[in-house]
RNA sequence: CGGGUUGUGGCGCAGCUUGGUAGCGCACCUCGUUCGGGACGAGGGGGUCGCAGGUUCAAAUCCUGUCAACCCGACCA
C-alpha cells in the first residue's frame, strides 16, 4: 500500500492536515483563520445536521432565525457575558459608507438577540417551555486556528429556550447532553463520549453550570464536542424574560442554551482516521457503499450500474465509480482516504464468476460474493463496520484511561489519555497546576459515572487531559 | 512589544555565496498504451521571483526601505 500521509505515529498533527488537504474536505479561506469546506466535507456536516436536527426536534424545539449583526449594547446587558466575549468580538462600525450610530457585533453566540425576543414572546405561563434552535454561522476572533478545530468562522447549531422553573430548565440542559448529544455521538459517529459538568473556570461566560460532552481522539488529547449549560435567570433578568404563573405573579423564566459546530467533523477525522485516510462509521456516512467499476469494459459497466441501481433501491447511501481514465490505484486510494465504509469492486474475474469483490475499510478485509447475495452482504458488512469504530474507539479509550492519586501523577497519566482524580485531591488550585502543563480538567463526575447536578456535590471525579 | 526565519507557476522547493535566456517534483492539458492497490511514454500550458527604490550594459541574485506570513518569548485566558 502506497504510503499517502504522514503517518500518525510519526506527526499526529501532519497526518492530520494531511488527510484534510487529501481527501479534499477543507482548506484555508483568503483571511487568516477563516475555513472554506470542501463538498467532500460538507457533505459529512449535512449528514451531521440531518441526524441532529432529527434529535432536536424530537424534543420539541422548532428552528427559526435570528440576526447575523447583534447591537454591541445587547451584549453589555448580561456582565460576565460581555466579559468573556469581548476579546473574541468582530465588530461592524460602517455600513453604507457611513460611521454606523451604533457598532454591531457579529455573533459569537446568540444568546443575546435571542434574549430581546425571548422576553416579547413569552407573557404567560402557558408560553413555556419555549424550545428554539437555529443552525447558523458565527464568527468569533481566533489566534491560533485550526481547521474544523477552532477557526474565526465555523457553523453550529445552537439551542435557546426558555422554561418555568430551574427543575425544568435544569432536566431539559440534561436531556439535551443525553438524548440529543450524546446520543448521536455514540449511535451515529461511534465516538464514546464522557458526560459531565465544567469547572468554573471553563464554564460558559454568563452560565450558572455547563455541561459536555468530550471525546478522546487518537493521540490521547480530548475534545470537547458539545456543550449545554443552564443559564439560571441571568439572562433572563438581562433581558427581562418575565411570565405571569398560574398564581398570578410575575416570575423570570429560566433559560438554558445549547450548541455543537462543524468541530465535530474535526473530532470524527480524528476520532477514527488511520494512517490510510478517514473511516467514516456508516450510520454517517454521506457514501456508504462504493461501487467500482475496475475495468473499463461494456459489460463491467453494465454490471456495475445494476448493482448501483439495486442497492440504491435498497436505501443504501451508493456512489457509482465508472471513471473509466483514472487507474485502478489511484481511485481505491481516494476512497480509502475519504473513508467509505464498503467497497464493491466489480471487474472481469469477479463476473466471469457471477461475483463481486466486497471490500471493508475499517477492517481491511476483501472477500468475494455471489451477486445476488450482495445486497445482504453489503448491509452485514455496514453493520459490523459500525460496531468496529464503537468497539475501537471505546478501547481505545480504555486503554489510555488511568487512575491518578495526585496532581502530580495525574498530569504524567494525562500525556497518554484521561487521568482519573478524585476532584477533592485537585480543585482549583490543582486545577490551576495542571493547566500549567497544558492539562486541564474536562469534565467531573461523580463516582458512579452519571453526571451531577452542580459542582457542590461531594465526592466528584474529575477527568484530566490535553486538549484541543 | 522583543528575537529569529521565510517570501520564486495551484502546492512543495532549488537557484542567490561568485549578477548574464527562471528551473525541478507534484498537480493540470493533449495523444497513445494502460486500468485487480497512488501506471508509463511523448508532447504541452502556466511565474510582474512579496512590493518600492537604488547600483549596473545587465538584478530572482548586490544595497536600502517597506509589507506580509510563520516560529520562539512576553502579555491575555
Amino acid at each position: 500500500m502506497a504510503k499517502v500521509l504522514t503517518p500518525q505515529s510519526e506527526d499526529f498533527p501532519r497526518w492530520y492536515q494531511d488527510v484534510i488537504a487529501k481527501a479534499q474536505l477543507a482548506e484555508n479561506g483568503p483571511a487568516k483563520g477563516q475555513q472554506v469546506i470542501r463538498p467532500s466535507g460538507f457533505a459529512l456536516w449535512e449528514r451531521m445536521v440531518d441526524e441532529m436536527d432529527e434529535r432536536i426536534k424530537e424534543t420539541g424545539t422548532e428552528n427559526a432565525s435570528f440576526p447575523l449583526l447583534i447591537p454591541e449594547s445587547y451584549f453589555k446587558r448580561e456582565a460576565s457575558h460581555v466579559e468573556g466575549f469581548a476579546p473574541e468580538l468582530w465588530m461592524v462600525t460602517h455600513g453604507g459608507g457611513k460611521d454606523l450610530e451604533e457598532p454591531l457585533a457579529v455573533r459569537p453566540t446568540s444568546e443575546t438577540v435571542i434574549g430581546e425576543y425571548m422576553s416579547k414572546w413569552v407573557k404567560s405561563y402557558r408560553d413555556l417551555p419555549l424550545l428554539l434552535n437555529q443552525w447558523c454561522n458565527v464568527m468569533r476572533y481566533e489566534l491560533r486556528t485550526r481547521l474544523f478545530l477552532r477557526s474565526s468562522e465555523f457553523l453550529w447549531q445552537e439551542g435557546h429556550t426558555v422554561h418555568a422553573t430551574y427543575e425544568d430548565a435544569h432536566a431539559f440542559t440534561l436531556r439535551i447532553l443525553h438524548e440529543v448529544y450524546a446520543d448521536f455521538m455514540e449511535s451515529v459517529l461511534a465516538l464514546p463520549v464522557l458526560r459531565g459538568i465544567k469547572t468554573e473556570a471553563e464554564r460558559f461566560a454568563g452560565a450558572l453550570n455547563t455541561f459536555a460532552v468530550e471525546a478522546l481522539m487518537r493521540d490521547g488529547k480530548a475534545l470537547q464536542m458539545g456543550t449545554s449549560h443552564e443559564l439560571g435567570q441571568n439572562f433572563a433578568k438581562a433581558f427581562d424574560i418575565q411570565f405571569l404563573g398560574a398564581d398570578g405573579e410575575q416570575h423570570h423564566g429560566w433559560t438554558t442554551s445549547w450548541g455543537t459546530s462543524t468541530r465535530m467533523v474535526g473530532g470524527l477525522i480524528m476520532g477514527h482516521g488511520d494512517d490510510a485516510g478517514l473511516r467514516v462509521p456508516p450510520r454517517l456516512a454521506p457514501v456508504q457503499a462504493h461501487v467500482m467499476v475496475v475495468k473499463d469494459a461494456d459489460e463491467v459497466h453494465a454490471a456495475a450500474r445494476k448493482v448501483y441501481e439495486e442497492l440504491k433501491g435498497d436505501g443504501v447511501r451508493v456512489k457509482l465509480d465508472s471513471r473509466g481514465d483514472v487507474a485502478f490505484g489511484r481511485r481505491a486510494v481516494d476512497a480509502e482516504l475519504k473513508g467509505y465504509p464498503v467497497r464493491i469492486e466489480i471487474g472481469p474475474r469477479d463476473l466471469k464468476n457471477g461475483e463481486a469483490t466486497l471490500v471493508s475499510r475499517v477492517e481491511g478485509s476483501k472477500e468475494t460474493i455471489p451477486l445476488g447475495m450482495l445486497a445482504e452482504a453489503v448491509a452485514t458488512a455496514l453493520e459490523a463496520a459500525q460496531q468496529e469504530l464503537w468497539d475501537e474507539a471505546l478501547s481505545y479509550r480504555e486503554e489510555h484511561t488511568a487512575d491518578a492519586a495526585s496532581v502530580d501523577e495525574a498530569i504524567e497519566a494525562a500525556q497518554t489519555g484521561y487521568a482519573r482524580l478524585a476532584w477533592d485531591l485537585c480543585g482549583t488550585e490543582g486545577e490551576a497546576k495542571a493547566a500549567e502543563a497544558g492539562v486541564t480538567v474536562r469534565v467531573l463526575q461523580r463516582a458512579d459515572g452519571s453526571v451531577p447536578d452542580s459542582l457542590d456535590e461531594d465526592g466528584l471525579i474529575a477527568y484530566l487531559a490535553r486538549s484541543y
